[in-house]
RNA sequence: GGCCCCAUCGUCUAGAGGCCUAGGACACGGCCCUCUCAAGGCUGAAACACGGGUUCGAAUCCCGUUGGGGCCA
C-alpha cells in the first residue's frame, strides 16, 4: 500500500493512567507515522462513560506530551472522542441495515443463555444461530451478517497470515437493543471515517480483527494493514499491572524516569537494530520498521530500564539535570540554596551515581541541607577526641586557603596527611562524615568546593563539637 | 472449554539452513582503577523447551508435545 497516505492512529480508553504498554503502542504507532511522514492521530474510545473521565483524558494527553508523542489529529480538537460520534455509527448502521449486510435480531437474553449452555453441554463455542437472519425484523439488536462458509485471513505485518474459518465466528452484534454501538463496530467506523491506513495496536485485539474486517467488507471499505504487537508481562510472566508496581508511564515519571530513557527502553522492548541498545529519537524515527518487532512478548525489566536511564542522566549536561531534579528536591522537602553554577556543578557530580532523579536527590541531600546526624558506626570510628581534633586543623588548614578550589583544597589534604604520619582516606573520610554524614559521596575535595568555604567550615565545627561528644 | 498467538542465557535480544565451539546488553561474580560510593576497563558463569521429521547439514523449515499468553464466553 504504497500509494495512500500513511495514517494511524492511537486509541486509549481513558478508564486510568497510561499503561507502558499503551505507551509502547503509542510510540509504535507515532515512529511509524513519523518514518513515514504519514499522519499520527490521537482518539479517545470514551464510550465505556462509567468509566472514563476528563481527568483521565488529560491524564493521558499529559503522558503522551511527556514522551513526546505529538500527534497531528485528536483532542482538544473536537470529533475525536467517540462520545462526540454516535450520529456517525448511526449513519453507518442505517447504511448497512439498507445494504441486507446487517439485520435485526430480537432474541432475548434468556433464549441466547439457553443456547449458550446448549452449546457449552456440547463443547461446542457458542455461536448465535442466526435465528432471525431472514426474519425482515425492524427493531431490536443489530447483528452484521457474516459469510457461513470460507474463512477470513488477516494479513498481520508483525505475525504474518492468521487463518479465522468463519465457522467460528458468528453474526456479532453491531448496535445493542438500547440503540449503543458496541466496542468492534465504533473502532470499525472509526478507522473507516479517519481513513486509517495501519492499525498498530495490542495483540488483545488480533481475535477480533476478522470480525472486523467482515464489517469493513460490509461497509465496502478498503481494509486497512495489521500489525499487532505483543504484550508486556510482569517478572510473574503475567500481563503487567499494577500488581507489579510501576507500569504507568506517570509512575515512571515520578520515580524519576527521564522521557527519552523510557522512550529508547520501550522502543527495545520487542524491536531492536542489531546489536545497538541506545537511540536517539532521529535514529528510532529512521530506523524503526513496524515489520521488525518481535511477536513474542516481552518481560518488562525495571532494571534495564534504569541502566539506560543512568545513560541518559550520565551524557546530560549539568545545567539541563538541574532543570529536571528541581521538582524532585523539592519533593523531597529540600530547598536550594547554591546559585545555578554551583547546582549544575553539584548535578555533575552526582549523575554517575544515581539511577533516576530520585535518587540523584537521594544521593545528593548533603548539597540542600546539613547532615541532620551522623552515621552512628562511622562516627564510633572517626569521631572522639583525636577525630575533633583532626577536624579543628583541617578548619584551621582550609581557612587559611588562598583559592578554595578542588586541586587547592586536595593540596591540603595530602600535606596534613603526611604531616601527621596518616593516610588520605584517614581524613577523607572523616571530612567526609562531617560534611554529609555518611561514609560515601562525591569526590570529597569537588563536594568541599561546590559547598564553598564558609559552609565547609561551618558543616567542620558542628562536626567537631559532635566528635567531642562521642569522645 | 473452543479459537488464536508465542517459545534463544534470569531478563531484553542478534540470528532470516552452513559465517554459531550461538553474538550483544541488563542483572550477577572476580580483578584493575581509587579519598568513599559510584562510574569506567578487563574478565567469568549463563540459553537454542521437548520429541519426531525434511536436508549432505537446522537455533533457523514442517509436524506433534509441553509450557506461557490472548480473545470469546
Amino acid at each position: 500500500m504504497p500509494d495512500i497516505p500513511v495514517r494511524v492512529r492511537f486509541a486509549p480508553s481513558p478508564t486510568g493512567h497510561l499503561h507502558v504498554g499503551g505507551g509502547r503502542t503509542a510510540l509504535f504507532n507515532w515512529l511509524f507515522a513519523r518514518h513515514h511522514g504519514g499522519t499520527f492521530i490521537l482518539r479517545i474510545e470514551d464510550t465505556d462513560k462509567s468509566r472514563s473521565t476528563d481527568e483521565n483524558i488529560d491524564v493521558i494527553v499529559d503522558a503522551l506530551s511527556w514522551l513526546g508523542l505529538d500527534w497531528d489529529e485528536g483532542p482538544p480538537t473536537p470529533g475525536y472522542r467517540q462520545t462526540e460520534r454516535f450520529e456517525i455509527y448511526r449513519a453507518h448502521a442505517e447504511r448497512l441495515v439498507r445494504a441486507g449486510r446487517a439485520y435485526y435480531c430480537d432474541c432475548s437474553p434468556e433464549t441466547l443463555d439457553a443456547e449458550r449452555k446448549a452449546a457449552e453441554a456440547r463443547k461446542e463455542t457458542f455461536r448465535y444461530s442466526g435465528r432471525c437472519r431472514d426474519r425482515g425484523l425492524e427493531a431490536g439488536a443489530l447483528r452484521l451478517r457474516i459469510p457461513q462458509d470460507g474463512a477470513t485471513v488477516v494479513d498481520d505485518l508483525i505475525n504474518g497470515p492468521v487463518t479465522f474459518e468463519h465457522r467460528q465466528l458468528d453474526d456479532w452484534i453491531l448496535v445493542r437493543t438500547d440503540g449503543t454501538p458496541t466496542y468492534n463496530f465504533c473502532v470499525v467506523v472509526d478507522d473507516v471515517t479517519m481513513r486509517i491506513s495501519h492499525v498498530i495496536r495490542g495483540t488483545d485485539h488480533l481475535s477480533n480483527t476478522p470480525k472486523q474486517i467482515l464489517c469493513y467488507e460490509a461497509l465496502d471499505y478498503a481494509v486497512p494493514a495489521f500489525a499487532h504487537v505483543s504484550l508486556i508481562l510482569g517478572q510473574d510472566k503475567k500481563r503487567l499491572s499494577k500488581r507489579h508496581g510501576a507500569a504507568s508511564v506517570q509512575a515512571f515519571r515520578e520515580a524519576g524516569i527521564i522521557p527519552e530513557a523510557l522512550v529508547n527502553y520501550l522502543a527495545r522492548l520487542g524491536w531492536s537494530h542489531g546489536d545497538q541498545e541506545t537511540f536517539t529519537r532521529d535514529e528510532l524515527v529512521r530506523l524503526f520498521d513496524v515489520k521488525d518487532v518481535a511477536s513474542s512478548a516481552a518481560v518488562f525489566d525495571i532494571a534495564k530500564l534504569e541502566w539506560l536511564n543512568q545513560e541518559y542522566l550520565k551524557a546530560m549536561d549539568g545545567a539541563r539535570l538541574a532543570e529536571l531534579a528541581r521538582p524532585f528536591i523539592a519533593r523531597a522537602g529540600l530547598g536550594v540554596t547554591l546559585d545555578d553554577r554551583r547546582l549544575a556543578a553539584a548535578m555533575e557530580t552526582l549523575r554517575e551515581r544515581a539511577k533516576t532523579l530520585v535518587e540523584l536527590v537521594e544521593v545528593g541531600r548533603f548539597y540542600f541541607e546539613r547532615p541532620p546526624d551522623y552515621d552512628p558506626k562511622a562516627a564510633a570510628k572517626f569521631f572522639g577526641a583525636a577525630g575533633a581534633q583532626r577536624l579543628a586543623r583541617l578548619a584551621e588548614r582550609l581557612r587559611a586557603l588562598d583559592d578554595f578550589t578542588a586541586p587547592a583544597i586536595e593540596a591540603v589534604y595530602r600535606d596534613l596527611t603526611t604531616a601527621l604520619g596518616l593516610k588520605l582516606v584517614d581524613l577523607a573520610q572523616l571530612t567526609r562524615l562531617a560534611v554529609t554524614g555518611r561514609t560515601a559521596s562525591p569526590p570529597l575535595f569537588e563536594v568541599l568546593a561546590i559547598l564553598g568555604r564558609d559552609e565547609t567550615l561551618a558543616r567542620l565545627e558542628a562536626a567537631r563539637a559532635a566528635a567531642e561528644r562521642v569522645a
